[in-house]
DNA sequence: CCAGACGTTGTT
DNA sequence: GTCTGG
DNA sequence: CCAGACGTTGTT
DNA sequence: GTCTGG
Protein backbone atom coordinates (compact mmCIF):
# COMPACT_ATOMS: atom_id res chain seq x y z
CA UNK A 1 0.00 0.00 0.00
CA UNK A 2 0.68 3.71 -0.57
CA UNK A 3 2.68 3.48 -3.65
CA UNK A 4 0.88 6.94 -5.03
CA UNK A 5 -0.15 9.97 -2.95
CA UNK A 6 -1.37 13.53 -3.20
CA UNK A 7 0.76 16.21 -1.92
CA UNK A 8 -0.26 20.04 -2.84
CA UNK A 9 -0.02 22.12 -0.20
CA UNK A 10 1.70 25.32 -0.32
CA UNK A 11 5.52 24.83 1.63
CA UNK A 12 3.88 28.28 4.17
CA UNK A 13 0.85 26.35 5.10
CA UNK A 14 3.31 23.07 5.61
CA UNK A 15 5.03 25.48 7.60
CA UNK A 16 2.04 27.11 9.92
CA UNK A 17 0.53 22.73 10.28
CA UNK A 18 3.36 21.40 10.82
CA UNK A 19 5.51 23.73 13.04
CA UNK A 20 8.49 23.77 11.37
CA UNK A 21 11.58 25.56 9.78
CA UNK A 22 12.42 25.51 6.09
CA UNK A 23 15.84 24.44 4.84
CA UNK A 24 17.55 26.54 2.60
CA UNK A 25 16.71 25.32 -1.38
CA UNK A 26 14.23 24.06 -2.79
CA UNK A 27 10.68 22.31 -1.95
CA UNK A 28 9.46 20.02 -4.36
CA UNK A 29 6.69 21.43 -6.38
CA UNK A 30 2.70 20.59 -5.31
CA UNK A 31 1.96 17.01 -6.83
CA UNK A 32 -1.24 15.53 -7.11
CA UNK A 33 0.20 12.10 -8.24
CA UNK A 34 3.00 11.37 -6.10
CA UNK A 35 5.17 8.77 -7.64
CA UNK A 36 8.30 6.45 -6.41
CA UNK A 37 11.41 8.46 -6.92
CA UNK A 38 9.85 12.10 -6.77
CA UNK A 39 11.16 14.30 -4.17
CA UNK A 40 8.68 15.02 -1.79
CA UNK A 41 8.48 17.13 1.54
CA UNK A 42 9.71 15.85 4.57
CA UNK A 43 9.34 16.93 8.80
CA UNK A 44 12.48 15.50 10.52
CA UNK A 45 14.10 16.85 13.41
CA UNK A 46 17.94 17.51 13.35
CA UNK A 47 20.67 19.04 15.03
CA UNK A 48 22.63 21.82 13.45
CA UNK A 49 25.50 20.65 11.72
CA UNK A 50 28.06 21.92 13.65
CA UNK A 51 27.51 20.45 16.84
CA UNK A 52 25.98 23.10 19.54
CA UNK A 53 22.77 24.59 19.60
CA UNK A 54 19.49 22.72 20.02
CA UNK A 55 17.64 20.25 17.76
CA UNK A 56 15.28 22.04 14.89
CA UNK A 57 12.41 20.67 13.30
CA UNK A 58 13.10 20.92 10.02
CA UNK A 59 10.91 20.65 6.28
CA UNK A 60 13.24 19.60 3.51
CA UNK A 61 13.18 17.20 0.28
CA UNK A 62 14.18 13.88 0.39
CA UNK A 63 13.96 11.06 -2.53
CA UNK A 64 10.72 8.80 -1.80
CA UNK A 65 12.18 5.40 -1.88
CA UNK A 66 14.81 5.02 0.91
CA UNK A 67 18.28 3.99 0.32
CA UNK A 68 20.23 2.53 2.63
CA UNK A 69 23.74 3.84 4.03
CA UNK A 70 25.11 1.19 2.59
CA UNK A 71 23.64 0.52 -0.80
CA UNK A 72 26.23 0.21 -3.69
CA UNK A 73 23.65 2.48 -6.00
CA UNK A 74 20.72 4.10 -5.67
CA UNK A 75 18.82 2.76 -7.88
CA UNK A 76 17.51 -0.54 -5.79
CA UNK A 77 15.75 2.11 -2.91
CA UNK A 78 13.31 2.75 -5.57
CA UNK A 79 11.55 -0.69 -4.43
CA UNK A 80 12.04 0.29 -0.61
CA UNK A 81 9.42 2.99 -0.50
CA UNK A 82 6.80 1.26 2.64
CA UNK A 83 8.34 -0.53 5.58
CA UNK A 84 6.09 -2.58 7.54
CA UNK A 85 5.64 -1.42 10.99
CA UNK A 86 5.32 -5.09 12.30
CA UNK A 87 8.78 -5.81 11.48
CA UNK A 88 10.44 -1.98 10.74
CA UNK A 89 11.98 -2.08 14.29
CA UNK A 90 14.15 -5.45 12.88
CA UNK A 91 14.54 -5.03 9.38
CA UNK A 92 18.63 -4.49 8.10
CA UNK A 93 17.15 -2.09 5.67
CA UNK A 94 15.08 -0.10 8.25
CA UNK A 95 16.19 -0.71 11.71
CA UNK A 96 18.50 2.08 11.74
CA UNK A 97 16.50 4.81 10.47
CA UNK A 98 14.22 3.77 12.76
CA UNK A 99 16.38 4.07 16.10
CA UNK A 100 17.49 7.38 14.69
CA UNK A 101 15.62 9.20 11.74
CA UNK A 102 12.18 9.13 11.87
CA UNK A 103 10.25 11.39 10.08
CA UNK A 104 6.79 12.24 9.11
CA UNK A 105 5.68 12.53 5.42
CA UNK A 106 3.01 15.08 4.82
CA UNK A 107 0.10 14.85 2.75
CA UNK A 108 -3.06 15.51 0.90
CA UNK A 109 -4.65 11.85 0.78
CA UNK A 110 -3.11 8.41 -0.83
CA UNK A 111 -4.30 6.52 -3.67
CA UNK A 112 -5.17 2.60 -3.56
CA UNK A 113 -6.35 0.41 -6.37
CA UNK A 114 -9.11 -1.68 -5.31
CA UNK A 115 -9.02 -5.41 -7.50
CA UNK A 116 -12.37 -5.67 -8.71
CA UNK A 117 -14.04 -8.96 -9.77
CA UNK A 118 -13.97 -8.87 -13.46
CA UNK A 119 -10.24 -8.43 -12.91
CA UNK A 120 -9.74 -4.50 -13.39
CA UNK A 121 -8.34 -1.90 -10.96
CA UNK A 122 -10.00 1.19 -9.92
CA UNK A 123 -7.94 3.74 -8.21
CA UNK A 124 -9.18 5.26 -4.98
CA UNK A 125 -8.22 8.76 -2.91
CA UNK A 126 -8.47 8.44 0.36
CA UNK A 127 -8.12 11.40 2.20
CA UNK A 128 -9.45 12.85 6.17
CA UNK A 129 -12.59 14.15 6.02
CA UNK A 130 -11.51 17.21 7.97
CA UNK A 131 -9.59 18.59 5.59
CA UNK A 132 -6.28 18.60 7.48
CA UNK A 133 -3.14 17.01 6.09
CA UNK A 134 -2.29 13.78 6.50
CA UNK A 135 0.81 13.15 8.45
CA UNK A 136 2.32 9.65 7.22
CA UNK A 137 4.86 8.25 9.77
CA UNK A 138 8.05 7.80 8.06
CA UNK A 139 11.81 6.69 8.11
CA UNK A 140 14.81 8.55 6.18
CA UNK A 141 18.05 7.85 5.44
CA UNK A 142 20.96 9.54 4.11
CA UNK A 143 23.64 7.86 1.30
CA UNK A 144 26.45 8.80 -0.36
CA UNK A 145 27.52 7.41 -3.59
CA UNK A 146 30.81 5.06 -3.12
CA UNK A 147 31.46 5.82 -6.39
CA UNK A 148 31.57 9.38 -5.84
CA UNK A 149 34.12 9.45 -3.53
CA UNK A 150 33.95 11.04 0.06
CA UNK A 151 32.95 14.76 -1.72
CA UNK A 152 30.12 13.41 -3.22
CA UNK A 153 26.76 14.82 -2.01
CA UNK A 154 24.41 13.10 0.16
CA UNK A 155 21.36 11.73 -0.98
CA UNK A 156 18.35 11.92 1.37
CA UNK A 157 15.42 9.67 0.85
CA UNK A 158 12.45 8.10 2.78
CA UNK A 159 9.76 5.46 3.49
CA UNK A 160 6.02 5.26 4.34
CA UNK A 161 5.27 3.40 7.33
CA UNK A 162 2.46 0.88 6.76
CA UNK A 163 0.27 -1.11 8.87
CA UNK A 164 -3.12 -3.20 8.39
CA UNK A 165 -6.00 -1.71 6.81
CA UNK A 166 -9.45 -1.49 8.91
CA UNK A 167 -13.04 -1.37 8.77
CA UNK A 168 -14.14 0.50 5.62
CA UNK A 169 -10.51 0.93 4.16
CA UNK A 170 -10.07 -2.55 4.14
CA UNK A 171 -12.47 -3.56 1.40
CA UNK A 172 -10.67 -1.72 -0.76
CA UNK A 173 -7.26 -2.74 0.31
CA UNK A 174 -5.62 -4.67 3.48
CA UNK A 175 -2.57 -2.63 4.04
CA UNK A 176 -2.44 1.24 5.28
CA UNK A 177 -0.22 4.04 5.90
CA UNK A 178 0.42 4.56 9.28
CA UNK A 179 -0.86 8.08 10.56
CA UNK A 180 0.44 9.80 13.38
CA UNK A 181 -1.60 12.54 15.13
CA UNK A 182 -0.42 16.06 16.11
CA UNK A 183 0.21 14.82 19.89
CA UNK A 184 2.48 12.15 19.07
CA UNK A 185 4.76 14.08 16.47
CA UNK A 186 7.30 15.37 19.17
CA UNK A 187 7.65 12.37 20.03
CA UNK A 188 7.89 10.25 16.90
CA UNK A 189 10.41 12.65 15.64
CA UNK A 190 12.51 12.92 18.28
CA UNK A 191 15.91 11.49 17.39
CA UNK A 192 16.58 10.34 21.09
CA UNK A 193 13.71 8.29 21.52
CA UNK A 194 15.30 5.28 19.40
CA UNK A 195 15.28 3.82 22.67
CA UNK A 196 11.80 3.53 23.57
CA UNK A 197 9.90 0.32 23.63
CA UNK A 198 7.02 2.15 23.00
CA UNK A 199 7.70 3.98 20.05
CA UNK A 200 6.28 0.98 18.51
CA UNK A 201 3.06 1.20 20.01
CA UNK A 202 2.33 4.52 17.74
CA UNK A 203 2.54 2.22 14.40
CA UNK A 204 -1.65 1.46 14.64
CA UNK A 205 -4.39 1.67 11.93
CA UNK A 206 -5.64 4.94 11.63
CA UNK A 207 -9.34 4.51 14.01
CA UNK A 208 -12.74 4.40 12.29
CA UNK A 209 -14.04 7.42 10.74
CA UNK A 210 -11.02 9.11 10.27
CA UNK A 211 -10.33 8.59 6.99
CA UNK A 212 -12.62 8.49 3.55
CA UNK A 213 -12.62 7.14 0.22
CA UNK A 214 -13.64 7.79 -2.99
CA UNK A 215 -13.34 6.04 -6.53
CA UNK A 216 -11.18 8.31 -8.87
CA UNK A 217 -9.89 8.76 -12.64
CA UNK A 218 -7.85 5.73 -14.25
CA UNK A 219 -5.83 8.60 -14.83
CA UNK A 220 -4.16 9.02 -11.88
CA UNK A 221 -2.17 5.32 -13.06
CA UNK A 222 0.09 7.14 -15.98
CA UNK A 223 2.86 8.78 -13.42
CA UNK A 224 2.90 11.47 -16.26
CA UNK A 225 -0.95 12.79 -15.38
CA UNK A 226 -0.15 15.53 -12.87
CA UNK A 227 -3.37 17.75 -12.29
CA UNK A 228 -5.96 18.22 -9.19
CA UNK A 229 -8.44 16.82 -11.08
CA UNK A 230 -6.68 13.56 -9.98
CA UNK A 231 -8.06 13.47 -6.54
CA UNK A 232 -11.97 14.35 -7.39
CA UNK A 233 -14.69 12.23 -6.86
CA UNK A 234 -15.62 10.19 -9.89
CA UNK A 235 -19.38 9.47 -9.54
CA UNK A 236 -20.70 7.26 -11.90
CA UNK A 237 -22.26 4.87 -9.79
CA UNK A 238 -22.58 6.23 -5.67
CA UNK A 239 -22.55 2.54 -4.97
CA UNK A 240 -19.06 1.90 -5.39
CA UNK A 241 -18.34 4.82 -2.93
CA UNK A 242 -17.24 3.03 0.17
C1' DC B 1 36.52 -17.47 6.96
C1' DC B 2 34.24 -14.91 2.65
C1' DA B 3 30.15 -13.92 -0.31
C1' DG B 4 25.93 -12.15 -0.74
C1' DA B 5 21.81 -10.29 0.84
C1' DC B 6 19.61 -6.59 2.99
C1' DG B 7 12.33 -4.93 0.79
C1' DT B 8 7.16 -4.58 -0.12
C1' DT B 9 3.28 -5.47 -2.78
C1' DG B 10 -0.10 -8.57 -4.87
C1' DT B 11 -1.39 -12.86 -6.71
C1' DT B 12 -1.58 -17.92 -6.94
C1' DG C 1 6.54 -13.08 -17.09
C1' DT C 2 9.54 -9.73 -15.00
C1' DC C 3 12.18 -5.67 -14.52
C1' DT C 4 12.81 -0.58 -14.82
C1' DG C 5 11.36 4.15 -14.67
C1' DG C 6 8.55 7.56 -12.86
C1' DC D 1 1.67 2.09 -7.01
C1' DC D 2 1.13 1.63 -12.53
C1' DA D 3 3.03 1.87 -17.32
C1' DG D 4 6.05 0.38 -20.44
C1' DA D 5 9.87 -2.05 -21.96
C1' DC D 6 11.85 -6.32 -22.76
C1' DG D 7 17.96 -6.22 -28.03
C1' DT D 8 22.29 -6.42 -30.83
C1' DT D 9 25.12 -5.06 -34.49
C1' DG D 10 27.57 -1.74 -37.09
C1' DT D 11 27.97 2.84 -38.63
C1' DT D 12 27.73 7.97 -38.12
C1' DG E 1 26.86 -1.78 8.54
C1' DT E 2 25.42 -6.44 9.88
C1' DC E 3 23.52 -10.86 9.40
C1' DT E 4 22.99 -15.37 6.99
C1' DG E 5 24.47 -19.14 4.23
C1' DG E 6 27.98 -21.96 2.69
Amino acid sequence: MCGRYAASRDPDDLVEEFEVELVPGQLPPPSWNVAPTDEVSAVLVRRPRDGGGPAQRLLRPVRWGLVPSWARDAKGGARLINARAETVAQKPAFRAAFAARRCLLPADGYFEWYATETGGRQPYYISRPDGAPLAMAGLYELWRDPAGGPEAPLVWSATVITTTATDELGHIHDRSPVLLERADWARWLDPGAGADPGLTGLLVPPGPGVLRAWPVDAAVGNVRNNRPELVEPLVHDAATLF
